[in-house]
RNA sequence: GCCGGUGUGGCGGAACUGGCAGACGCGACGGAUUCAAAAUCCGUUGUCCCUGAUAAGGACGUGCAGGUUCGAUUCCUGUCACCGGCACCA
């Protein structure tokens, strides 16, 4: 530091702590820790690497850099962590803390198209701005492994996990992700048959495109026909998780859903994991629950209707049972069941059995060999109806040898609907079906007599056009036309009307529902607009039948009784039960869990982005491109805008010459097509999302270029449990951080991570808000539009009236947005630092107000004088260590160490500002002799307190004589034996009213205390000779007399 | 509507398992320094009452109304307000 200018003779305090010598002390150390690469962590293995020492992984949610720069929301977070990280180094660990850049995405390319500008150089800015104000903060990051999720050597293995993903599925039995290969090699084992074009096929008689298509749609990356959300604004569709309330969660603009082939990829296979491994991590319970209600598993019953085109079609007659329940029994050798199957079959007397499958009447040999297939069983008669005809079904016939059965899954004479309700069946009275469900299509397509085909087509393109906003909306009011279709109630055997209306939604269950009107709500208020009947069977207690609305609650079942089977006065759990039961042994239900989560969209219709190492060939089957041959290089496009249209086209295509290729240009491997094959390249690019689900892997070993990650890294740094802290916004809860536990989940099951859970602790911090000023109205006015009058009201200027001061998201209409780097230029980036900490809790929303900065800057300036005089620069030290200072200063660092581990880090402040100010002669620093701390002392002061304002810590470190960095200094140890006193003060009430203090031994029992209680005069007046008629006391604690 | 969270001085907040409510900081007020101001430093500061004032004392006080307890900011019931999430999910 420099001596006092000669031109400023006036300043008698050259040496002050000041904002200009904050930020010259910040700059310089900043400078000195990037020299002497303080913070580089090594990997195992590497040069300087101490295997002997435990580790911490402690993470921030990297940034998304925007062309406005740092938010003094960003080092709210990075400062928490950052203090996290000096403290647990200072305890001997190794730390792995680093930076990075999320940088692919929308908003990017938004600000490029407004620009002109190309999102390549406008990223590239970005982050280079990010980096040097982040740089500002003196953050311990590892800045060697820095990187971008645009950078090639990155995205390459983005790509390449996606692969990961295209080359597995996901295998029920063991319920975990394993390669696709293992899945082709059982088929060829078992010679199964599959369904093709031209009927079942064994596996071996398939052609190998055929095969190869099977395969395709059971990839956990795979393109599927899907109801999705476009937003025509965007031009892109998006997942369901970034639609909020029918519009785009950026920009806020309204979503139109539209059926779409897309890659998707296969999260619902994970839905259980998902939510049962939430017990194995210390995240916040909002979260977790956000998480499970967003997955929302919900145990029910499906249910198949048969399906009537004219209400008094016959009844099918019969006894029904599965394929799937002949199987169960017969792998599990369950005689009886086959006994009865046959048994019923002979009883039913007819000639034949009768099959009929996808509706569709087949011949009686095949099923006849299925039930022979164990040899046990013998039907001669007798007709069984099969109603599956779903995979499992087609698989069973497949395994039994039935190739000839024409399986084209297509007509149906069944409605399958999801519900939890099954004990209500006798109470449905009619059936609704979402406007996009298949029916509909094909009613229109071939009208029952019924059908209003005109009122059905308009219905059905109202619903389509309109947009999830205007549903929501208008949700008060339910909407719905008559399909002209009836299914038969299994229960009742009555005909019941199937309607459609929008009330039910494509997307969850099976689109379908049966409508309880006296039991939901939603199926009430529809009955009663278009009068249809309304049942009651349920009883619920507290909740009496009116018929005004529905009672959807638990309770007795009644009125629901057939020739088989009563419910009647079951208790709801049990009539459940009984009811699946029934449902199952007829093969019409079985017991299912339904989700709420559907399989993530990963497709955008977006230029900036990664691309999808995939290619098609002239038939549409699409084909991998080889590891070796990655990354696909996103290619240089001059006209990067989104393609504005009613339908999705992805910007890409534009680029003519890179999508249309050749199998070997495109880098496909020659085992899977001739390099000459004309090939279209994929021209989606993936989400933002794809980039931040690995990243945290990625920085554990950041250069590797044979790996997506080192094992040995992976091991250390992920161990067990993954990241040890990670730090971010709560607005990722089911985006983000529901995105990467998938990705991680899949690569676990694939071998290649080790722990089940990427990130062991998580926390969020609390959203920086502002002060806003809102006029009588409720509206908001700009900060600079208003003034604070002598008499403290505040007025709006132009109006006069006045305002009330409230508490708002930072804005920039409402001028209220704080720029971090003047308030380092005005303080200095310790007291920055020091002041978002001390604001509050972490967690915890909390205004900024920058009248209050002043307070961390009036702390460090007196603990710098409490080291260097002002006037001539030198070290203050007192000779003497003072007792009562080496004792608090005991408990502050007791009290620091333990607040940084529960990250309540306003309260480790306090307690440093009290050391300061105990340390602080009350004479103020008058005599240059005296400090009111030794060397030692001062020491271990600047130890704790250097995570929190590292730079002049260390700088005062260094003044004292030292020579290595803070940084690396141990923790300075507390004695246990200094945190309690001798003698203590505690409180004495009367009657529960305190009275007085009585100074105590710390080691009084009981009866000595309240000897002593009683004796205090103030306790005798406020006893006024009454006699205690109980005596509470907590030696250490209180006392309590009870008169 | 459903789920979760939060309500403490003029303001931000503290009080870890039921035991001295208001630590620490801001602001305000008074003082020091200064020709003056800013900055800085020192002191006082929950509200009300009593007393001429001080010392001292008293009452009230953690959104509101109850409850449990010797004792409740902390536990329970009800209720209000604000914030966040989900929302026709069958």
């Amino acid at each position: 530091m420099s001596e006092a200018a000669p031109t400023a003779p006036q300043d008698e305090t050259p040496h002050r702590y000041t904002a200009r010598s904050a930020n010259e002390i910040e700059l310089r150390w900043q400078d000195r820790w990037a020299r002497e690469d303080t913070f580089r962590q090594p990997n195992p293995g590497e040069p300087g690497f101490d295997a002997a020492r435990p580790k911490r992984y402690v993470l921030d949610m990297f940034p998304y850099p925007s062309g406005a720069g740092l938010h003094v929301g960003h080092p709210e977070g990075y400062t928490a962590t950052d203090i996290f990280s000096r403290y647990w180094r200072m305890r001997g660990c190794n730390v792995l803390h680093p930076m990075g850049w999320d940088a692919f995405g929308l908003p990017a390319e938004q600000y490029a198209v407004q620009t002109g500008v190309h999102p390549s150089v406008t990223t590239r800015k970005a982050i280079d701005t990010f980096r040097r104000q982040l740089s500002r903060f003196g953050f311990s990051y590892d800045w060697s492994r820095e990187f971008g999720t645009i950078d090639p050597g990155y995205y390459r293995w983005t790509q390449w996990i996606w692969l990961q993903a295209y080359h597995a599925w996901f295998d029920p039995d063991l319920g975990k992700a394993r390669p696709i290969a293992e899945l082709a090699e059982r088929m060829a084992r078992k010679d199964a048959a599959i369904p093709t074009g031209a009927g079942t096929r064994k596996w071996s008689q398939c052609p190998e495109v055929e095969r190869k298509r099977w395969l395709d749609g059971k990839r956990l990356a795979y393109i599927g026909e899907q109801t999705v959300n476009w937003c025509p604004k965007l031009g892109t569709v998006l997942a369901n998780e970034e639609v909020i309330d029918g519009r785009s969660e950026r920009g806020g603009h309204p979503v139109l859903r539209l059926p779409l082939r897309q890659w998707m990829f296969r999260i619902t296979a994970f839905a259980d994991r998902l939510i049962e491994d939430l017990r194995l991590v210390d995240w916040p319970a909002s979260t977790r629950t956000m998480q499970e209600e967003w997955i929302g598993r919900s145990e029910g019953a499906e249910i198949r209707f048969e399906l009537l085109r004219e209400p008094d079609a016959p009844a099918r007659p019969r006894w029904t049972v599965t394929l799937a329940r002949i199987e169960e029994a017969l792998s599990g050798g369950d005689a009886e069941f086959l006994e009865m199957v046959a048994a019923k079959a002979r009883e039913q007397g007819g000639s034949a059995v009768e099959v009929t499958l996808g509706g569709r009447r087949v011949g009686s040999r095949e099923i006849g060999m299925l039930l022979t297939l164990s040899g046990r069983v013998r039907p001669n008669g007798g007709r069984v109806h099969v109603v599956d005809a779903d995979e499992d079904v087609r698989e069973m016939l497949a395994i039994a040898k039935v190739d000839s059965l024409l399986l084209d899954g297509g007509v149906r004479d069944e409605l399958a609907v999801f519900t939890t309700r099954p004990d209500t069946l006798f109470g449905a009275t009619y059936m609704v079906v979402a406007p996009e469900h298949p029916l509909v299509e094909r009613l229109l397509a071939n009208p029952a007599a019924a059908t209003d085909v005109t009122a059905l087509r308009a219905y059905v393109e109202l619903a389509r056009n309109r947009s999830d906003v205007d549903r929501q909306a208008d949700a008060k009011v339910k909407t719905g036309v008559f399909t002209g279709m009836y299914a038969r109630n299994p229960a009742t055997g009555e005909a019941i009307p199937v309607w459609t209306a929008d009330y039910v939604l494509m997307g969850y269950g099976t689109g379908a529902i049966m409508a309880v009107p006296a039991h939901d709500q939603r199926d009430f208020e529809f009955a009663t607009l278009f009068g249809l009947r309304i049942r009651q069977v349920v009883e619920v207690p507290g909740e009496p039948w009116t018929g005004e609305r529905a009672t959807a609650g638990e309770g007795t079942a009644l009125r629901s009784a057939n020739a088989d089977l009563s419910l009647d006065g079951l208790p709801t759990a049990e009539a459940k039960r009984r009811m699946v039961e029934w449902l199952a042994s007829r093969g019409l239900g079985r017991r299912t869990v339904n989700y709420r989560l559907r399989d993530w969209l990963f497709s955008r219709q977006r230029y900036w982005g990664e691309p999808f190492p995939v290619v098609f060939d002239r038939d549409g089957n699409h084909w991998p491109v080889a590891d070796r041959n990655l990354p696909v290089t996103l290619p240089e496009l001059a006209d990067f805008a989104p393609i504005e249209s009613d339908v999705p086209v992805p910007p890409l295509g534009k680029a003519r010459a890179w999508v249309e290729t050749t199998a070997g240009e495109a880098g496909v491997s020659a085992a899977l097509l001739p390099p000459e094959t004309p090939v279209r390249r994929e021209t989606n690019t993936m989400p933002n999302w794809a980039g931040s689900c690995w990243y945290y892997l990625r920085f554990c070993d950041p250069r590797n270029g044979e790996s997506f990650i080192g094992s040995d890294a992976e091991r250390y740094w992920l161990g067990e449990a993954g990241v040890d802290l990670y730090i971010g916004g709560a607005e990722h809860a089911t985006l983000h951080l529901l995105y990467a536990r998938f990705w991680h989940k899949m690569l676990f099951d694939l071998g290649l991570v080790s722990s089940p859970e990427p990130f062991r602790k998580l926390f969020h911090q609390g959203m920086i808000l502002s002060y806003a000023y809102q006029r009588d109205d409720g509206t908001l006015a700009a900060a600079d539009a208003v003034e604070t009058r002598p008499d403290g009201s505040v007025v709006e200027v132009a109006t006069g009236k006045p305002v009330t001061q409230v508490v708002a998201k930072m804005s920039k209409t409402l001028k209220n947005v704080v720029n971090p780097d003047e308030i380092i230029a005005d303080y200095g980036a310790d007291t920055f630092r020091l002041y978002e900490m001390y604001m509050g809790p972490l967690e915890a929303a909390k205004p900024w107000n920058t009248r209050d900065i002043v307070g961390p800057f009036r702390f460090l300036q007196r603990l710098w004088r409490l080291a260097i005089d002002e006037r001539s620069g030198a070290i203050l030290l007192a000779a003497r260590s003072d007792p009562a200072i080496e004792k608090l200063l005991h408990r502050t660092i007791h009290k620091v160490g333990e607040a940084v581990e529960r990250l309540s880090f306003n309260t480790a402040i306090a307690a440093m500002i009290e050391l300061v100010n105990a340390a602080t002669r009350p004479t103020g620093m008058t005599d240059p002799t005296q400090g009111g701390l030794n060397r030692d002392q001062l020491g271990r002061l600047l130890k704790i307190l250097s995570p929190f304002a590292p730079h002049v810590a260390e700088e005062i470190w260094h003044r004292l004589g030292n020579v290595t960095a803070l940084a690396h200094e141990a923790w300075p140890p507390h004695d246990p034996a200094l945190l309690v006193d001798d003698e203590i003060e505690i409180p004495v009430q009367v009657a529960g009213k305190l009275k007085a203090r009585i100074k105590v031994p710390a080691k009084a029992d009981a009866a000595e205390i309240e000897r002593r209680a009683v004796a205090d005069p103030a306790v005798a007046a406020a006893l006024a000779g009454k006699p205690v008629r109980k005596a509470i006391v907590v030696p250490g604690r209180m006392v309590n007399l009870v008169i």
